[in-house]
DNA sequence: TTTTACGTATTTGGTCCAACAAATAGTTTG
DNA sequence: CAAACTATTTGTTGGACCAAATACGTAAAA
C-alpha cells in the first residue's frame, strides 16, 4: 500500500463484481497484489490476516483463494502460505481438457485450417531456422509412432512431433496457442485412425515432411505438410452441414 | 446412474488429483456429470445432496463448486441450485485479463509474427471470400478511429478492425484464439502509441489495407498489412535481452 | 365452481463460527 | 550435526443462521 491514491481507472479494474462477499475477497485481493507491487513468486499473507484486513470469515476467503488458485494466479501450499505465481495458461490448457465434446467437420477444418497457417506458413522463418539437431530430434519423436500401444498415446507423438516442429520458431505465442488447443488437436489427429494407420501412414507423412526440411525443399515440405494435415478429412460425413 | 458401469478408461479421466478432498469432489463430480449423461442446462443435485453422496462437508463441496464456477462448467443460482453450462471460452478470456503484465520486446514479436501468420498469411483464402459488406463494414470500423476518446477505447477499434478483417475466413479457431489473446492484443496496439498516433497512422495504415483488399492486390495487402504489424516495435528497446 | 391473488412454509445457496487434523518451518535438544 | 519437538498455517469438518426464491395452500373474486 502506499503508492497510488489515483490508480483508479488502471488496468487492474475488475470491474464490480456481483455483489457477492466471496467475489468481493477476490477483488480485494487484486487489489491488494496490485497495489503492493507483488510480483510472482511472493508470498501473500495469511488466511487468517486476509480474514481481519477484508473483514471476511475464513471460509469466504478460502472460497475466494479456490478462485485465484482456479485460475493459476496464486499456488498455495501448507504452512508456508500462498505464493503468487502465473500458470494462467496451463490452466486454460485444462479448461478444454474437459467435455469430451464430439469434434465436428466444421471443428476440423478449422482447426486445421488454423494449423495450416502456422505450420505451413511460417516455411520461411522456420527454414531460416532449422539446424541438425532438430531434423534429429523430429526423426526420433517420429521413431516412437513405431512403439505406440493405442491410439492416445499415438496422438499424443503426433502431437509432439509438430510442436517440436513449430518450436523451431522459438514464438512462445504459438507455442502458448498450440497448447491451449491440445485437447481438441489429439481427437482430431484420432478421428478415423487406427493404430495401423498410425504406425504406417502417419509416420511416412512425418518422414516426408522431414526429409523435405532436411533437403530444405521449401515446396516440397509445403505440399507433404499441407497433404498431411488434410488426411482424415475423408472420415467426416456430410451430415449437419447446415447448423446455425 | 445405471448406465456404464464399465465406463471406466474413457475420456472423462481427470486422473487422480493431488489427494485434497476438494479436488476429489470436483473429480466426482465431473464423474456424475459425465455418468449421467448431464448436458448444458440440466441440473445438479443440491450442495447438501452432493454432501451426502461424496460424504463432504458442505464447505468442501462448496469449494468444489467454486472451482466448476471459475472454469464455466456450471452455472449457480440461489435457492434454484447449480446448472451445468460452458462458459470454458469466456473464462478462458477473462483468464488473460488480469496481471497486467509489461509487454516485453519478445512477447511484441512472438505475437506480431503470430498475427502476420494468421492474417498475411490467409491471403488467398481471405481474398477467396471478400465481399463487398466486408469493405463497407471494415471501413465503418475504421472509420470510428477518428472518434476516439482515449487509448484504451483505440485500441479496441483496432482490434474490432482485424477480428472483423479475419472474421472473413469464418474460421472460428482462428476466432476463439484472437479473443483468447485479446488483452494481451490490445496492450501491444497501445504499445508507444498516443490518441494522435491512432487518428493519423493507425488509421491509414488500415484505409490502405481495405483499398488493397478492395482492388484484390495481394501483394499490396500483404506490404501494407505487415507493415502495419510491425509498427511499434520502434518503441521497445534493447533492454532485458537474455531472460532465463 | 373456477380462477386469481396472496401469504406462508420450505428449500437452497451465502456467510460465519469453532474446532480438529495434517503438514511443515523453525527451534530446541541429544 | 542430527533428531525430536513446537508452533504456525492450511485442510477439513460440522453446525448454525440468514436471505432469497420457490412451491404450495388458502382465501378472495369472478
Amino acid at each position: 500500500m502506499a503508492v497510488s491514491t489515483v490508480k483508479g481507472a488502471l488496468s487492474v479494474d475488475t470491474a464490480s463484481p456481483d455483489g457477492s462477499a466471496v467475489d468481493h475477497v477476490v477483488h480485494q485481493i487484486r487489489e491488494l497484489i496490485a497495489q503492493a507491487g507483488l510480483k510472482v513468486g511472493d508470498s501473500l499473507p495469511t488466511e487468517r490476516e486476509l480474514c481481519a484486513q477484508f473483514n471476511a470469515s475464513r471460509n469466504t476467503v478460502r472460497e475466494a483463494m479456490r478462485i485465484l488458485k482456479a485460475y493459476g494466479l496464486v499456488e498455495v501450499r501448507p504452512k508456508v502460505g500462498a505464493t503468487i505465481t502465473d500458470n494462467r495458461m496451463s490452466r486454460a490448457i485444462e479448461l478444454f481438457s474437459f467435455a469430451t465434446m464430439e469434434v465436428s467437420r466444421k471443428t476440423f477444418s478449422d482447426v486445421q485450417a488454423f494449423r495450416d497457417l502456422l505450420e505451413v506458413g511460417s516455411v520461411e522463418q522456420l527454414f531460416d531456422r532449422i539446424c541438425d539437431r532438430d531434423i534429429d530430434e523430429l526423426h526420433s519423436i517420429n521413431a516412437k509412432l513405431a512403439g505406440i500401444h493405442d491410439l492416445e498415446e499415438a496422438s499424443e507423438v503426433d502431437f509432439a512431433f509438430h510442436v517440436r516442429l513449430i518450436s523451431i520458431l522459438d514464438n512462445s505465442a504459438i507455442l502458448d496457442v498450440y497448447n491451449v488447443m491440445k485437447p481438441i488437436i489429439l481427437r482430431i489427429m484420432q478421428k478415423g485412425k487406427t493404430r495401423r494407420t498410425f504406425k504406417t501412414e502417419t509416420f511416412s507423412e512425418h518422414e516426408g515432411v522431414i526429409e523435405a526440411m532436411s533437403h530444405r525443399d521449401r515446396l516440397s515440405f509445403q505440399y507433404r505438410l499441407r497433404t498431411h494435415l488434410m488426411t482424415g478429412f475423408k472420415y467426416f460425413n456430410e451430415e449437419m452441414e447446415a447448423s446455425a
